[in-house]
DNA sequence: CCCAAATTGTTCATCTTTGAACATGATTGT
DNA sequence: ACAATCATGTTCAAAGATGAACAATTTGGG
């Protein structure tokens, strides 16, 4: 006996029906890969902490460093954080010498991150912790697995950028 | 000429080399995930204000509600969350009426976490819009895709949880 | 039985993050 | 050309999260 019918809250997955979200394959399926991502970060945070970089500093540096140039309004977009959190942190980063912001020169609202050479030494150090996190995480994955999990997030990602959920 | 030999801060993924981590294999497969868990995040934050909830608030309901009883360390390390903020946090849920905490008989330094009628009827609320966004964004796989991603990352979680990164 | 160590939850000071309001610079339509 | 609209970045007050220090309670060894 797979179904039931005679509960007024009753979920619905494909043609299944479940009492309880974590019966379902998706719903569990999903918290499984954001229970990952919890850890991934936390363990991630205490890494950094190792060269001296905490979350937020490492990841405007990660993103400067693979994107000079960015604005900050991209910057923002793409941590998926405020820009008042940018003008905020960015000033500090700057005073520390890790960042440069030069406005441009046709748009002068846009301010322009570059990094230093101190910075983009922060950035090697911290995306190596990062990397040695992933393969220590990834060393119960086969090749193919792992790739197989990363087509299938993009597609995910395109999708959700594309159609967004509507509560 | 897939490997280089010349660089001091080339990166190995198995047995390749890569002169980025986003070369990498491994290192941009988990960046997809990471990227999909963020904006999954965001969207079930603005999600649950439709039924006027707050992503922490539900975290607590919907924990409560699967594991009725539970202590608020327990809950603490189920969130990922410091005990602090639970201090913070359950007090004024209490207030609200959505959950009970009963010191526990044996151990007085222990309060069991329990839901209120008004608390499991927005428990049920929140998880109804979580349910309905994880099928939104998993429209796009075929339930062997998704099975898969599951079972890896309960693998991965278990192996974390087991052998933790040490930086 | 009793004292030291460990566990649970709270308080508090501090730091982040956020969103709204605003100033400045660009763009568009007429 | 000019006003209206839009986009970018900043400021500020409020909300949230964090970790260290603390009180209350339990546990375990001698």
């Amino acid at each position: 006996m797979n179904k039931k019918q005679d509960k007024a809250d009753d979920i619905v997955d494909g043609a299944d029906i479940y009492e309880a979200p974590w019966d379902m394959p998706r719903y569990r399926n999903w918290i499984a890969v954001a229970r990952v991502n919890q850890i991934v970060r936390r363990e991630m945070g205490e890494g950094l902490g190792t060269v001296g970089l905490d979350l937020p500093h490492y990841e405007v540096l990660a993103a400067v460093f693979r994107y000079p140039g960015m604005t900050q309004q991209e910057l923002a977009v793409k941590l998926l954080v405020g820009r008042s959190n940018l003008s905020m942190l960015l000033p500090e980063m700057e005073k520390r010498a890790l960042i440069e912001r030069r406005t441009d020169d046709r748009d002068k609202r846009l301010r322009r991150l570059f990094l230093t050479p101190e910075g983009e030494a922060q950035a090697r150090e911290g995306l190596a912790v990062q990397v040695r996190l992933i393969e220590h995480m990834m060393a119960s994955l086969s090749a193919d697995e792992c790739d197989v999990i990363g087509e299938i997030m993009r597609r995910v990602a395109k999708f959700l950028t594309e159609k967004p959920f509507r509560a």
